[in-house]
DNA sequence: AATGAATGAGCCTTCATTCAT
DNA sequence: GATGAATGAAGGCTCATTCAT
């Protein structure tokens, strides 16, 4: 394969620009762990920065392929498409397989968007929120506005994301044991669906609890 | 006035390694913008890292100050007291004031943490956390499993947290005149603690919700 | 057709070897000027220095069969041979045409020799320097020592090639339309033909002219 | 004194800008040459090319310095004065002494003009070719044309280059014990005097001369 | 005959750091 | 206490060149 080398960089710089950023992360690092020579990266993608764009498409293309939401049966139930909704989303960022680094990465860029965010997200977000927001539809009273079913949203992928960004914390705040016994990923999978879904049957039990209590700041 | 110079420095340090990062940042636009020599930060903290960790410092002393935990007025209700508590924790990660730099720099440090994370976690994010699980205490049914509160501490954290890393997501997703209309901070926090509470007393009335959904990967 | 290759490669090297010189000229830039691939360099003349080489010996190739020295017509006037000499001279070394990098190049050349300089000086710049030689001789006195004829001729060189090299200079000490209005090739060929024809006469007139003044050094 | 090191970088830059040229000069052989830390040039200059504006300059400052026209006596014959600036152009020129390099930088500037071109040409060339110009004033017919004596100007100005220019392949001309016999600096300066004041003297005794001869591409 | 891929040396620059004053 | 000068290490990048095909 010609592009041997090309993949081996790309999958290198992948992992290292996933643990230690753009900045931190050296070209020189990069070859090294790709078998390649230093000036392979300038050969292959012109420079950097280049190659970090390409990364991350990358990581857009990998995420989509490995882990693709399952096309549901006919009939599904809503609360069923959220439970493998949400399984999909804390495999895709906790799963220890050996591309996690895309998860990682992908972090990283939210936090510090790139010009490769707006289509990333673009391409790969909105098409996945979408499906959420058009799965809380089926479970919400008619005619929910729409920033509502958006900040339902939110809350649900909100949930999730907090294990991702805040792993570290987390560790820290939970004693090892403790976090064996009830953290693992199908425990965190059944509490985020179970708090959600509580919490959607009560807002569609009684419509008018999300008027019940009015913030400090407004009225 | 020696002391000038060096919180001056530790001031400009935190906002620059907050945009930028450790890595990225470097300690000549630091001292460029404190307006000090090029040998202060080496002069005052002897390097760049302990520069940084004193940032950390500075910027769990600030938070502290800030916005200390009120003492709740005796019978004050817990739905009340989770308002507020969401209340502050979103008025510091998206409220514009002065010292919105500590709150990024603390993101930043969740994603990467370093030798400063634990300390932060033990004096500065650990008695939050423990006080959001009293308040879960008096909403919950006696003896709820401690890692059930915890999951739903992280699920009311997680939920506020989104805005902040994913801001820029939400900001490419949502256009701007509807971001305006829903996404305000009042707007947040009442969703926030809406969902929140809502959960919450579905999960009070029917404490078996947390069983009758049982994972695909379990059973 | 492999000589195609070759050639296009050749020319394109004269053109930027002449403008940028043979260091800051790239293999690249030569190769994408002549659109052939990167390895052709090396492949058709081994490396860039011989590249160089061939296209000094190019350009001395050109240079005699551009103009070649036209057999003089039986009793031809010495000034008119000197005036004939000047024009080509000068048409060579500021005329615009297609081969005019040839003389850019053989200034560079001469500014900073290499071990072309040699062969292009015994081939090249002998022949013509001898033939001046000879002209000037139908001229001066009889029995004008040598090195007196060699002066001389530099001298007449050294004007034509002073608005080779100075150009530039000229340019700025010289406003355009003054320039425009007195310096052009033609102008220059009647300057410098006149102002040497009268050296001449002068010296022949008055060969002890060039006795009686003594500089301050000598004497 | 605390300019040393960059006193010491500006020489070496000199000397060797001079003998190489801005592209195959390297930073590295500059710092090796000054005995300075490779990083100094960034300190003191920012960068390589501003090392070379400044090095430019000094040349300029130095050259005025160095060899300056010296104020002639009240009723100097003007063809004393036009051997002294002859005599000094050579010198400044060849004169093997340790500023030579300046000599080398400026033809190098005139072959491949930068931005330091401009102002080289206006504060240190212009004053010079006024000067001659003034010189050839007292000596011409009154009312000559201004062009006329620029081009005169520049017939000497091109024969003391030449030697300048075209040192190497004088060299490869004429053998060496002949050159040492006739081409010292002396010789020369004798030599361009002596031919310059027989054109001139020819000229003003037949102002027509410039007219009888009537170049091809003419009338 | 010709080329796309790959290489290693070297470039300029920037960095955090140190040191003498 | 504070700083201008200087330093060594390392960074990204470009270069001419080579090699397998």
């Amino acid at each position: 394969m010609s592009d041997d080398t090309r993949s081996r960089i790309l999958a290198a710089a992948g992992a290292i620009f996933a643990d230690c950023g753009f900045e931190a992360a050296t070209v020189r690092e990069i070859c090294r762990a790709a078998k390649a020579n230093l000036a392979s990266v300038n050969y292959h993608f012109g420079d950097k920065e280049t190659l970090y764009l390409e990364t991350i498409k990358l990581a857009h293309t990998l995420k989509t392929q490995q882990t693709p939401l399952p096309p549901w049966p006919p009939n599904t139930a809503p609360e069923e498409k959220l439970r493998v909704f949400v399984r999909t989303m804390l495999q895709r960022m906790l799963g220890q397989h050996d591309l996690c680094w895309t998860s990682r990465l992908m972090t990283r860029e939210m936090l510090q968007p790139t010009l490769a965010s707006k289509p990333l997200v673009e391409e790969f977000i909105r098409p996945q929120f979408d499906m959420l927001l058009s799965i809380l539809d089926e479970m919400l009273p008619p005619a929910t506005a729409l920033h509502r079913r958006q900040k339902i949203a939110f809350s649900i992928i909100g949930q999730c994301l907090h294990y991702r960004i805040s792993g570290e914390f987390v560790a820290i705040l939970i004693p090892e044991d403790e976090r064996r016994a009830g953290f693992s990923i199908d425990d965190l999978e059944e509490h985020i669906v179970n708090f959600s879904l509580a919490a959607l049957t009560e807002l569609a039990r009684d419509p008018a609890h999300s008027w019940k209590y009015t913030p400090h700041g407004k009225a």
